[in-house]
DNA sequence: AATGAATGAGGATTCATTCAT
DNA sequence: GATGAATGAATCCTCATTCAT
């Protein structure tokens, strides 16, 4: 049987994979997402520039290798939480802290992969899917919320992508002036608003120059 | 008299940098920033190239120079507001409907320049004091707010923050899915959030995991 | 009569071709050769670039100029001392004199449209024509020396040329160690070797090497 | 064995070398060095321009290496025979039978990179220091001579200069005229003149106009 | 005649991709 | 499969020259 050496390729492989990812990482943290060139790239994970086109097609291919892997555990973890069977809110807790720890560990790559609009156009198909099923997910919560009666009437939809807006925008502003918050201050500032922005009896919500939103008031 | 063709000059300069603004812009909504070369940029806007070098020394300067007329109209509304007598709250609703405004009217650019982390990088100088001037003048609501006691306690970067994102953020969802809100459902749905989640005597905040808010559902 | 403006336009001029003259060589010496643009040309002597095509057709034409406007005084100058009556070796004396003076005083012209090949390539006819000239007028010199009887038999041209060229060499060492020597002490070595070199009972000459010259033994 | 594949791309690599000085001295032979753009030597090394950045990371660089490769072992020639055991005199004759052979055989380059003011600056440091380091040599060897009483007192690195100017100009003209003189004449003619003028015990100089040379004449 | 904005060919450099070894 | 040299299209920028005002 092939399987030995079946097996030895396969490990081989995985190996080269972590080591393009690092690479990749590497790369783009110091250069950024212009800076990444095939050849850095190929240095930095220690292989030969022609070795990468042996396991990606092209450039945009391996970018989307590096963003899938970057982003699939976060991605699982959250599809994970939405299938669980705790309140909506708990939920959102829980995500936060996930994110947050995610986002602390691999800022490089979220930095350029997630928010960067330049890496949403070269990863179009990636990374928007990727973007909105996260956002899909919240959604999902949200709507979760209301049905429990936790959360109030509100589109879900709007509210998911803020939430994930906001949560990247924190971050990304403690990347920029380098100093960055603890897990628990971030969560506790977010849910603090997004909580009680959704809570069913709030206070009065003092709209001038809303149409007509008697409702809230 | 010179002031003739001094004027005329004044006038053709103005109408070329009319010119350049939206051909950059086209450019910037077809191409991309990594997309947007000179010489695309100088066709778009019915020159040659070298006269886009005429008048911006660089493209670096180009784009700061785009950058600069898309936002500065924005963060002058808004640091208007900020002076204004208003309470904290009507300033949020006003600075809503403001952006929303405007996001809406130069969707291209902004999907780029203000979001763009390259671009970030490209105009580091412009672009980042531009966002972090806005967060800026959002923060300095915020404390408003919390002085005037309708604001909890909070840290007002974090919320500024989180509110330009969340802002920007759900414009761009729009803009990927192809279905615009209307100006008062956005800003209905954000400051629902927002202005719940700031005020003072709100519902109890079911932190769980968060040092000992326990009892708080 | 049109005299009176005519005199006016032929002054006006006159001024206009210093003014070039004194903005090319502020280039020049600033910019190198190939850092003399027309804009910059233009905007030295205080006009528009246009104008300077109302004077010259091209570049080329005006470095043109400006080397016959530099070379040519010392041209002259080299030409009178040819016709004078005095000895040769009195001549080279002289000669020296005066290139010194004005290498000295125009160091920022020579140093690139005397001794640079790029000019050469450029001002190929002009240059050459004037180097070449320079050398004949000092082969004269030589051969008049050798009529005399005070210089020994040789190559006159070769012996020009070697004049000319170790004495601009002189000057760019200085030029380029930035120790200009006194026009006395330079002319002294210069001549100090030449009129030894060039004398008839000359010591004799310990030729190593050299086929069969065995009259100078 | 990898020493086959070793040696065989540094076979390779030689012969691009090779390629690549020819080429280049092709071009700056026909198109002088402003003409000399990458694209022309790219293509009369008979390559792509691309593989000419594969060795040189810039013109710059390319440009130190043809002047390293041509200058280089006229040098190396010149070092040794400052330490050879001769006397003074035959020095001078030596070297300049060498020089004669290496102007003759690269004319061409040296035409652009030894006297070439422009290359000066583009190789300010190269360029400047090789000339340097010949111009000190040539006047180590006169001040062996001085030490030796074969010269008489004199400025040396004054002479040294006069001695590689008057060198390259004789070269210089035999090229522009086209009518190359036989090494010998060439020699002779230099050194008739410069040993004659280092010489001791030298006929009067006839000074007209040197400050207090009086008893000279 | 003066002006200076417009032009576009030309030049240095980068980099994704290919391919011979 | 691994390698890395070769390729050339693409990009930013410069500058001599033209021409409408």
């Amino acid at each position: 049987m092939a399987s030995l050496s079946q097996r030895r390729k396969e490990l081989l492989d995985s190996m080269m994979r972590d080591a393009v990812y690092e690479g990749a990482v590497a790369v783009l943290t110091r250069h950024g997402l212009n800076g990444t060139t095939m050849d850095r790239v190929a240095e930095a994970a220690g292989m030969a520039k022609g070795s990468l086109y042996n396991r990606f097609r092209s450039k945009q291919e391996l970018l989307e290798f590096v963003h899938e892997r970057a982003v699939t555990p976060m991605r699982e973890a959250l599809a994970e939480i939405v299938q669980d069977e705790m309140g909506a809110a708990e939920k959102l807790v829980a995500i936060s802290r996930i994110w947050r720890e995610y986002l602390g560990a691999h800022r490089a790559v979220f930095e350029f992969l997630i928010s960067d609009l330049a890496a949403h156009r070269l990863l179009k198909d990636t990374a928007q899917t990727s973007r909105s099923s996260v956002v899909d997910d919240m959604a999902t919560i949200v709507e979760q919320g209301m049905r429990e009666g936790v959360f109030r009437s509100i589109d879900a939809r709007a509210v998911a992508e803020m939430f994930v807006s906001a949560s990247i925008g924190m971050v990304e502003q403690e990347f920029a002036r380098g100093q960055p918050r603890s897990i628990d201050d971030a969560v506790e500032v977010l849910l603090g608003v997004f909580l009680r922005g959704l809570s069913v009896s709030g206070p009065a919500y003092a709209s001038s120059g809303l149409g007509g939103d008697t409702d809230e008031r």
